[in-house]
DNA sequence: AACTAAAACTTGCAATTTACAACTATAGGT
DNA sequence: ACCTATAGTTGTAAATTGCAAGTTTTAGTT
């Protein structure tokens, strides 16, 4: 175990699943590809349809129909940018908001209990560890880079 | 940038966009489902199809389909098992596991120069964080349990 | 103003991936 | 011998994806 993407590896993993897990949980049920996006859209400020692709790795174009998707099931809303009328900007309708919420509250439900194995030291220290690890992350020139919030 | 799951998700999609970026670099092209088989099945003694379809939270029967193609590429080998007819063991063939350690490394590579932008005592704070998260992971009761190492 | 190139997004279509149900074969208990 | 459970595979239909080609709007050039 001293192998540090086997650390990560293994820790992704897990969340993964645990993302995976959610999205059938408490009345909602959508795949995870579509737990991503909502979370994207929630966290961003009217973001254009590219820049949440990109955050996502999704081709555009994949992109574009699962949108599309969500829109259908009422938890997405596609509003003209008045700027640039090529654009489109997203945001949750009160629908998505409230189930993003519900995945979001049960994520924190579970990383909770996990913590509750650790002393409030510890777990501080974890949570500082991934924050600076993310901001590690973001100065690496090579890739995964847009992914910057 | 409080909220836990907040981090957590960040490390895993930038984490995740990594490994996909891995599959295909240096001559190697592989779908990223297929990488975390062959990571797996590495990772492991002689596992059945079951115990790894279970860890990837993959259904058997997709997993069956997967092993079959990573077969055909000559990435993978299955092995009746002696003990009991009904059971496979999976391994890597000698390509497999070439194919395999060009990740790892190309992935360790890459968190090296993560590492880069922090102090000694930073990363070994980070990889301790990340291991002592991990094993708090494997004791809680609630989803995720069968990731264990 | 007309022309051209590029950007943002969508659609057609073919190929891959997936999921459920039904199947085979072996194991193990009674 | 019989019944049930487990490991794995296959059929088939549906969902996801990726590339190429399309539309519309923007921006730069002459």
């Amino acid at each position: 175990m001293e192998n540090p993407r086997e650390l990560f590896q293994i820790m992704t993993r897990r969340f993964g699943l645990l993302n995976k897990y959610c999205c059938s949980v408490g009345g909602c049920d959508i795949s995870l590809a579509q737990s991503h996006l909502l979370y994207e859209i929630d966290r961003r400020h009217k973001p254009s349809m590219q820049e949440v692709a990109e955050a996502l790795g999704t081709e555009v174009t994949t992109f574009s129909r699962q949108v599309q998707s969500l829109i259908q099931m009422n938890l997405v809303k596609k509003t003209p940018d008045p700027n640039d009328r090529r654009v489109y900007t997203l945001s949750l309708t009160a629908e998505g908001n409230m189930i993003a919420g519900m995945i979001d509250q049960q994520m924190n439900d579970y990383l909770d209990e996990v913590f509750s194995y650790m002393t409030e030291f510890e777990k501080e220290t974890v949570l500082r560890s991934v924050k600076l690890f993310n901001e590690a992350m973001g100065k690496s020139s090579r890739c995964c880079a847009p992914v910057t919030g």
